[in-house]
Order: C-alpha cells, then sequence, then structure tokens
DNA sequence: CACCGTAGTTAGAAGCTCTAACTTCTGTGA
DNA sequence: TCACAGAAGTTAGAGCTTCTAACTACGGTG
C-alpha cells in the first residue's frame, strides 16, 4: 500500500513479501489454505525453499499476515459503502459481492478455525472496527427502548458495545444483522445453497430488510 | 450401530474400520482437521502407517467416512426431535446443543469447504432428509398464499423443494430458519462471538422465533 | 489338511516444514 | 575507493507426512 520508508533494503523486503502473499493467495484460491505450500510459492518464484524464512517466520506467520490484509480488505470495503451513505440492504450486497469476489478470502476469516489459534492483537482490532460501522449503519433512534428480553440483557451488559454510545435494539439489530449475513454466506460459499437452486442474494436482501 | 453381515471377517473388518474413526475423531476435536495423521491414528493403536490403508483407501476417503458420520449423527438428533414434536425454537437449540457438543464435527460439515470436493451421492441424500424434516416443522397452512417478492420467486421454481408439498412461504421460513441458524453458529463455533460477551443462545432463540 | 485371501509387516519414493551451516552479494562508513 | 557487517540466498539434512510395492504370516473354507 504505502511506501515503506527510504531504507532500499526494506523497500526490496516489502516487495519480496507483497509478491509472497501473492503466490499463496493464488495457491489459497484454487486449492485452499490446507494446499498451502512455502515450497511450492519458492519453487513459483525461482528460489529455493528455506529462502522464504527470511520474510516469514513460517507458514502460520504468512498465513496470520493473509488473514490480517483478508480482514483490512474487508474493512475497508465496509468503510467505504458506509462513506458513501448505505443502507444495510445495500451494505449486505457489498459484503456479499465482496466474499463471492474470492471465497477463500472470507473462508480464511469466518470459516473454520484451527483450534489453537489465537489471533494478534492488531487483527482483531480490525474485527472491532468492523462491528463499529456495523452498529452505525443500524443506528436507529438514539433514545430507542428495548423492546424484547433479548435487549435488555445487551442493555445490562453489552461487552464489547459498553463504550459505544448505541442503543440496546441497535446493538441487538447490528447483531442479527451480522448473524443473518453470515448465515446466508457461510453457506452460500460452502456449496451447501447451490442444489437448492434459487439466489442467495435475494433471500439475503429480505433478511435484512425484515430488521 | 447395526450388526454387519455374520461373517467374521467382515465383523473384524468393521470393527478396526470404527476403532480408526474413534482415534479420528479424538484427534479433530482437539487439533482439527488439518491435523488428522493416518500415521498417528496407526500407531495409537499400536499397528504401523499403511496398515491402515486396509481399512480406508487414503486420508480423504476416511475423511469422507467421518463427514458421513457426522451428518447422520445431525440428521438423527433433527428427526428424534421432530418426532417428538418439537417447535422451531427448540428445534434451533436442540441443534446449537447438537453442534456445541463437539464443534470440530459441526465445522466438518458446514466449515470451510475443500475447493474441489464434491460429497459423494449418499451423503447429500442425509443432507434433503434434514432439509426436508426442517420443511416439516416450518409448515404452516397448506394453502399460504406468497406473500414477499422471494415467495414469488419461490413459487415459480423451488429446486429441491419442488417434489415437495410446502407453500413458499413455508419454504421461506425453513431456509430463512436455516440460514439464521448457520450464522449464529457458525460464528459462535468461530469464536467470533465470544468477544461480544452476550449468550450467543438468547440471540439464536429469537432469531428463530420471529420466523 | 491344503490353500487362498486377508492382515499385517518393512522399505522406500516424494512431498512437506523448518534448522544449520555456508557462500555471495551489497549498502554503508572510514 | 576500499573494507566490512549484515542481509539474501544456497545446499544438506532431520523429522514429519501420505501412499505404493513387495513380502510374510495367519485363519476360515472347501
Amino acid at each position: 500500500m504505502t511506501e515503506p520508508a527510504g531504507n532500499p533494503r526494506e523497500r526490496y523486503r516489502a516487495q519480496v513479501r507483497d509478491e509472497v502473499k501473492r503466490h499463496a493467495w493464488g495457491q489459497i484460491a484454487t486449492a485452499g489454505v490446507t494446499a498451502l505450500s512455502l515450497n511450492a510459492i519458492a519453487k513459483e518464484m525461482g528460489m529455493s525453499g528455506p529462502a522464504l524464512y527470511r520474510y516469514f517466520a513460517g507458514r502460520d506467520e504468512l498465513i496470520t499476515a493473509l488473514i490480517r490484509d483478508a480482514y483490512r480488505s474487508l474493512a475497508d470495503t465496509v468503510r467505504a459503502a458506509h462513506a458513501a451513505g448505505t443502507t444495510a440492504v445495500a451494505l449486505a450486497a457489498v459484503i456479499r459481492e465482496w466474499a463471492l469476489s474470492d471465497p477463500q478470502r472470507y473462508l480464511l476469516i469466518y470459516g473454520t478455525p484451527v483450534p489453537g489459534y489465537h489471533a494478534p492483537d492488531d487483527v482483531t482490532a480490525i474485527s472491532d472496527e468492523i462491528l463499529t460501522v456495523l452498529l452505525e449503519v443500524c443506528a436507529g433512534e438514539p433514545d430507542e427502548q428495548p423492546k424484547t428480553p433479548f435487549d435488555v440483557v445487551l442493555g445490562m451488559s453489552r461487552g464489547w458495545a459498553d463504550a459505544l454510545p448505541a442503543s440496546s435494539p441497535t446493538v441487538h439489530r447490528a447483531l442479527a444483522f451480522w448473524t443473518r449475513l453470515q448465515g446466508v454466506l457461510s453457506l452460500e460459499l460452502a456449496g451447501h445453497l447451490t442444489p437448492l437452486g434459487f439466489d442467495p442474494g435475494l433471500l439475503l436482501a429480505e433478511e435484512v430488510a425484515g430488521l
């Protein structure tokens, strides 16, 4: 993205790291994360295996970098849509397009997690960023009162949204938006909706419209 | 489950296959599918690597068998609940409990798919079985009329539900039930809801109740 | 009782991640 | 301009994986 400090060594380093990641995305798109091979990437780049360890401490660090980039891309997409003054329905469509444009990128974030894995703080920060935008898109009247039992629970302890100026119905709407979206997307991208023969985009639109 | 034909050779075979699968589930539960190792299973069972190839053609066939068992288990759970006359809300809770009792088993079915993979016919049949029960649980008046634009689309070509006697609002309800459930579950099991600090079961109940 | 097929063995090819030791190149300071 | 420190890349190899091939040993059936 931005040019790193003038140091030419550093620039070259960043360039190679980017090229490694490009090849990695290529492999992931065609065969999934499990098939990601440092060796194969090195071969594609015309250098021999262990050379890549100058740039990434190991396979896990490369994957973490890819996850970070995926989150960053989604967060930027969501922010851009919000800045352009989107509705919830339109935002859902935008996120769906983002996911469909590279399913494995979506699945890297929201697919099966590795049991032991804990995302580093800067990654969870991007995740929070996304949820915060969601909250703003779903905001209603500032002094909205709780309407359902779950609203009341959210009002008592809203966890992550404690610091944010959002009524509990707003938080509820944002959560429902998020889970309904993920429901359609995760099933669609895993291919579980294909045999049912309808357009998931239509279902998604109505699911989100009904908030 | 059922005793296979008396042939003692066959019985022994089935027994060993089951033991292999038990060890496989153990590994999957603690480290995920990617960590599943035929070699390690063989070692645990006190025999040497290639011996397992008498029982499973390879890693992929073992995983397929596990996926089949997982589907079977979910289908049985859903059928049992339906037979006991469950409501949609209660069914959602039952499925959630099933998923929470072994997250990796759920994720094996609904998590990140391997790009090239196509499930064998008998597995997709079980998947259909589950959806059919869902349709019955979500059934309303038989002569219900379409209520939303998506209902109309479903009425024109309902794909898989063509042969089934369900009104399009019923199909719509079943699909919404399914996607909302998957939305909460996939986020919860992947740990994306944990930092938000609320009980996903409550959200799920209200999401499903609102159908 | 002999035999055929199955269950298991070891050896080994090809691939992976990752470490260690070595060489070669290059940007920088004297 | 030259010397040198450190970065980039190399090969070798340990230890893991899946999976094939060839061989031995056992056990149910004719």
